[in-house]
DNA sequence: CTTGCGACTGTTAACGCTAACATATGGCAT
DNA sequence: ATGCCATATGTTAGCGTTAACAGTCGCAAG
């Protein structure tokens, strides 16, 4: 009792003592069991993060947002990835419940069935965050990408561009690329114009995607004026292609993407974009996790839903 | 006991009764304890995997090398993020460790102290990848930093550059950058060519800074035929660079990067490069931790050391 | 009819900690 | 001296599983 005591700070212990359990721990080379800990305390201090990949820049920022703030609270991120495949979520879900977090943070609205019943049984706070067109099992935090949409088609039309393509992932199941589409289209439909031309993908190198499928449409679409991309890499990518091709940028064709990412800075010209909080998305999601056991003890049940607006940057690929 | 044989899938169970039990457990949303069950049973199917950096393709991509080989062993992946900072490693593992993980796969061979003796004493396997250059704890698997430096040395000085600059990260824990510009250099000295500049960064945005960098480099030093990035990003933001300044590259001015990045392959000419072997790696360590415990049950002391070639890409920025 | 065995289910004692309570020890006011 | 409190340490009983072993039952072989 008095080793546990000195190794968790909790208690009183006397200087002596403390100092020779902490002599003897380092000597002895020993590591608390925290399993052993966790079962005995009822208490763990891991936080479940799931998201669907980590191999485009947003969510490893998101991550790190949740890791900055989780921090100085004790407690520990642990990150599942699911490929965007919802059974995979599912999988990843039980794996983590199953360890009994003190909290769990996951990318989307949407999720199995099964998912959405563990979840709100678990009994612990759970966020789920980038996205808040729909319906929350607790708290939610991110922002709304059907307006996000519709805002990009908005400054489109103002700048006078009637032709519009858009280009995308295919991935059924990433419902945010989706969202930002129909909220795009619903603007655009409102103002009467139509979507001429969209090309999807999957895989690959998305700077190189970005430019195969840039030139697919222009050539296919020769009227096209202007191209809306779902995520800045493949926007990045059909800039490329247009300023080798001579492309006159903005002015002949205006090109859009959608995350803000650090890349752009460094890309000849600028492209427009709209940045999707992840960083503060993290930070807040974390914040929520971390406070709530505070809250009277007893867990809250409504959860918080906490939106936030991407700012749209023009950039230098949409005439003024 | 019969409701752990059926979710453990273990020993004799009549269907009725399995049939009963799966059906109980879904109606409450039972999640079993793994907790509870990691302590009965001393067996925890987690393997810890601690690297530096989320926010550069390389360690993503060593990741996905990692899930993949574990996906059919029932081992789960938990990574730990250092930011380079051998405290925080340290941290990191302490509470890996405290978790008894069934390995750990961890980057680079310099650790603190304290971080190698409890490794030492862990008692599970332990695989320090990226790099084989210098003394394992257990098992390595990785390239050598040092023979990269060389062999791209070699190369620039084939093609017969002479006025060589080095551009790469200021982090004075990235030891495997380091390496390959000990190695850049001995290589050089060897032919009797001096290094002609060198410039450093830290943070920021990856192609933008390498972008900056190259231009300081190439007003300070006017002379410069070759520039040598420790990274591809920093590499591509100094081709475009150069390509926006009409700079004749590969005759004029020659570059090369290191990694082997996707984002490469997008770009209007090709980064000359060498391929870290980032997803071999991963996929590697994994194997060996999945495949330690079969060993005779009893834990082999000395551990394979596995090397990998990375192969030298020439692209197009380096003249034939 | 007994024996033995396989299929199935149950019992008991850990696993290594911590919450909660119990017990020493010493100082200080009464 | 007495009681009382604070400080310091010890004792006990779980936490929810699983390993190991102990039954029970039915059936086929001897």
């Amino acid at each position: 009792m008095t080793v546990s005591r000195v190794l968790r700070n909790r208690g009183d212990v006397s200087g002596a003592t403390r100092e020779r359990v902490l002599e003897a721990a380092r000597r002895l080379g020993y590591v608390p069991n925290k399993i052993a800990g966790a079962l005995a305390s009822q208490r763990v201090n891991l936080v479940g993060v799931i998201i669907p990949s980590l191999s485009n820049m947003v969510f490893p920022e998101v991550l790190s947002g949740v890791s900055e703030t989780l921090e100085n609270t004790g407690l520990q991120p642990v990150v599942g990835v699911t490929n965007y495949s919802p059974e995979r979520e599912e999988t990843v879900l039980y794996e983590m419940l199953s360890w009994r977090p003190s909290g769990v943070i996951l990318a989307g609205l949407e999720h199995t069935e099964a998912a959405q019943a563990m979840l709100a049984r678990a009994g612990i706070p759970v966020v789920e965050i980038m996205d808040i067109d729909g319906p929350a099992i607790d708290s939610a935090v991110g922002i709304s990408h059907r307006r996000a949409g519709r805002q990009m088609a908005e400054a489109i039309l103002a700048a006078g561009y009637r032709n519009i393509a858009f280009l995308g992932t295919m991935m059924p199941y990433d419902h945010r690329a989706r969202k930002r589409l129909e909220g795009f289209e619903e603007a655009l439909a409102k103002a009467g114009v139509p979507l001429v031309d969209r090309e999807f993908y999957s895989g690959g190198s998305a700077l190189l995607k970005g430019r195969e499928m840039t030139e697919a449409v222009l050539n296919r679409s020769p009227n096209v004026d202007f191209l809306y991309y779902s995520n800045d890499m493949i926007g990045a990518g059909g800039l490329l292609y247009c300023l080798d091709a001579g492309i006159d940028v903005p002015n002949r064709v205006g090109l859009a993407g959608f995350n803000g990412v650090e890349l752009l800075d460094g890309l000849p010209r600028k492209l427009a974009t709209m940045d999707a909080c992840r960083r503060e998305i993290g930070r807040k999601a974390a914040e929520i996790v971390a406070g709530k056991p505070h809250e009277a003890g007893k867990l809250v049940l409504g959860g918080d839903v906490i939106e936030l607006f991407p700012v749209l940057q023009m950039g230098d690929t949409i005439r003024k």
